[in-house]
Order: C-alpha cells, then structure tokens, then sequence
DNA sequence: TTACATAAGTTAGAATCTCTAACTTTGACA
DNA sequence: TGTCAAAGTTAGAGATTCTAACTTATGTAA
C-alpha cells in the first residue's frame, strides 16, 4: 500500500503539498473502487492526515471530487491536442487521431472517464440558459473539421459534422468501458470503426 | 410528499408487495438525486418502512439499484420494439424509430439510463473471458440492418453497422443528458443527426 | 379450528462516514 | 523576536449501511 511515489505522507506538521496530494489521491481510489465507492477518509488515510484535513482544501466530496474532474479534462484535452502534433492538415487521420485518444483515455482510465461526463450531477440544475463554457475539445473537432473541408469558418454543416464524430467516439468510449455488449473482438476493429466514421462522417 | 399513487405505505404489519414499491421508490430517488445521493434510508422512508426491512429483499444497496437497472432495461427494450411496429420491413426509418427511442429513454430518465450502463461497477470484475448475455438491444439492432440490407445472416460487415449505429445513439444520449455541450438547439437538431447517421452507415 | 413453521416485519446497535467546532502547531514577516 | 494566519489536530454530532435478535402475521396440515 502507499508504494506510489507521487503520495507521500507528510513529514512535519504542515503537509506542503496535501491539496494536490488529495486530489490525486481521490484520483486513484476512484479509479480503483469506482467513484461511489470513494470515501474522503479513504484519501485521508492513503495521504496519511486526519480526517477532517481535506476541509482546509475543499467544501465538501463533491468538491475533491470536481478537482479531480477538472485535472482530467485537462489532460484529456491536452492528450487530444498533442495527438495532432506532426500530422499535416488536410490528413483525415487527424481526426482519427484526436478519436483513437478520446477512446484510449476511456479505456485507460474508466471510472474517471464516466465522472468527468456526468458532472455536474443534476444536470438539471444549472441554470437553465446560462451554459458553461463550451468544452475546449468542441471546438478543437470543430475547427479540424472545418480545415478538413477547406472552410473557413464553422458554419452549421461544420458543427453538425464534428457533433457526429464526437457523439460517435463519445459513445465508443462508453460502451467500451462499461463493457455490457463485447463490442468489438480485437484493437483492430476499433481501429477500424474509427476510421469508418470517420470517412463516412466527413464525405 | 408521497404523491404517488403506486407508492403507498403499508396499512398492515406485512406489506404485501414491499420489494416493488422499494424498487420504485429507489428509482424515483435515483432520478430526482442521481445514483450516489441516493440512500436506502430515503427509499424506507419514502416506503413507510423501517430501515431493516429493505435486507428482507435485497442483499444490499447495490442490490436494490441493480433491480433498478434491470427493471429500466426491461421497458428500454420493449420501448425500441413498440416503436417498430406499423413500420414496414426495409423501411429506414425502422432504424431512425429505435434510435429515437434510445435517446428519448435517456432524457427521459437520465439518471437511471446512466445507471444502467455503468453497471456493474468495476467492468474489469466480471470474470474474463466470461461474457455477460449480449443484451437483447444489441440482437434487435442488427437483426434490422441484416433486413435492410438484404442479408439473410449477421455476418461482419452488418455487425459493424449495428455496432456504428448503436454507438452513435449512445453517444448522442450521453451527451444529451450530460449537457456539457449543448449539442442540440432543438430537438430537430438531434432528428437531423438520427436520420443523417441512419443514412451514411446504411449507404 | 388450532398449531406451528416461516415469511416478513420490528428495534437496537456496531461500524463507518461526512462535516463542524474548537484547539494547536508552524512558518512567514514586521 | 512576537504575532498572526494557514493548515494541521481531536472530539463529536448526525446520518448511513447492515446485522442480530425479537415479533407478528399467514398459510397449511392435522
């Protein structure tokens, strides 16, 4: 137990570092037990403070767990980007690039995977007309379907295109990791369903 | 509180058909809190029970939420076989009907649709190797495409539509019902992407 | 009809969890 | 060096899940 490196229980008093230190935490045990499953004790446990230490750091649960939703995205997003590095515009497989990540970061880490997307949890609540922000990863398919199709700006025909391709990657990924119907054999078929859509989507 | 006509509380000492009205009752929790505010105290509550009663039922919480999901699986099922009826064989738009269906069913009860296809929790705990039944949703599509195409058997390339098709739904669902983006202005919108996608996986 | 086995309730309580209140330690800075 | 605020701690209230032991109702067989 505890054998990770970047957990390390506090030497002194003070911890240093237990904010970021808990939200990794709470990463892991939700990855590990799923995010029902997670308790703030659990984390205090593994970083090795008292109970009530996350208090200095964060409201509540909801709100460790909301960190670790926005570190996700972060990395999910970054991953997504980085995939495109190297590939010359114009190439399709730019976008089955950005699809075989948004898919691998699901299956890589599935428990995170299914919370970052279903928060907040009454979606109902949120004010209604006022939305978020959209999530950076739209327009990123966005804009890649746009240059794809030689356009210059994201008309209607442009959204609709990259809402498919990220609807149908979006779904991948879930029946991926819950796993329910053995949806595909081998990572080839994956592949292959990626570029399928993708192909059909953009002609 | 306590509106609903098919949750009543017990007049006797026994309650003659506990175990349904905790199953309703949880799912009604379930949806109005989501999965992981929803507490089997409430559900007795809400029942007029005491708390132990529910153990009589159900080895546990995640017993009673898994009856949930089996019970929103049943009327999933039976929706997407209604919404065929009438259509004629070959018809497209038997595949648009059950589509419309799956994403209907999810907004119309998000929490439990989400419920449902994140169980069991920890996917990587099924015995490997040792698949669950493939769900009935998953037969029924592909029986459709084989019609529509013409094929007498399920062989790959119609296992790849169904596939590409049932993602796609799901995908749609989750992004409905999660709201990150707002995928959709109006719900033409979403029957534009249903139709669209029916058509280029079918051509 | 009555006896009784059993199904399906109950109360009481242990173990765990979230979060608050009040207190203490530590480090930074005037 | 003294003081204050940040970030820990302990103690505990209130809720929760689930078990153990007890009680009540009901259906069946003599």
């Amino acid at each position: 137990m505890n054998s990770d490196p970047k957990i390390q229980k506090k030497s002194g008093y003070h911890h240093g570092d237990l904010r970021a230190q808990l939200i990794e935490a709470t990463r892991q045990l939700v990855e590990e037990k799923g995010p029902d499953h997670f308790s703030v004790s659990q984390a205090c446990r593994v970083a090795g403070v008292s109970t009530a230490a996350p208090y200095r750091h964060f409201r509540n649960k909801e709100e460790m767990l909301e960190s670790v939703c926005e570190e996700a995205a972060e990395r999910h997003f970054t991953q997504m980007k980085a995939a495109l590095e190297g590939l010359p515009d114009g190439d399709l497989e730019r976008i089955i690039a950005m699809g075989r990540v948004y898919v691998g970061f699901a299956q890589a880490e599935p428990s995170v995977f299914r919370l970052m997307f279903s928060w907040p949890h009454q979606s109902g609540a949120q004010a209604p007309g006022e939305d978020a922000a959209p999530p950076p990863t739209k327009t990123l398919v966005e804009t890649e379907v746009a240059k794809l199709l030689g356009r210059t700006e994201i008309d209607s025909d442009v959204k609709l295109r990259a809402t498919m391709l990220w609807t149908f990657v979006h779904g991948l990924s879930f029946l991926l990791i819950d796993g329910k119907a053995k949806v595909c054999e081998f990572d080839s078929d994956i592949e292959e369903m990626l570029s399928e859509a993708a192909r059909r989507v953009m002609a």
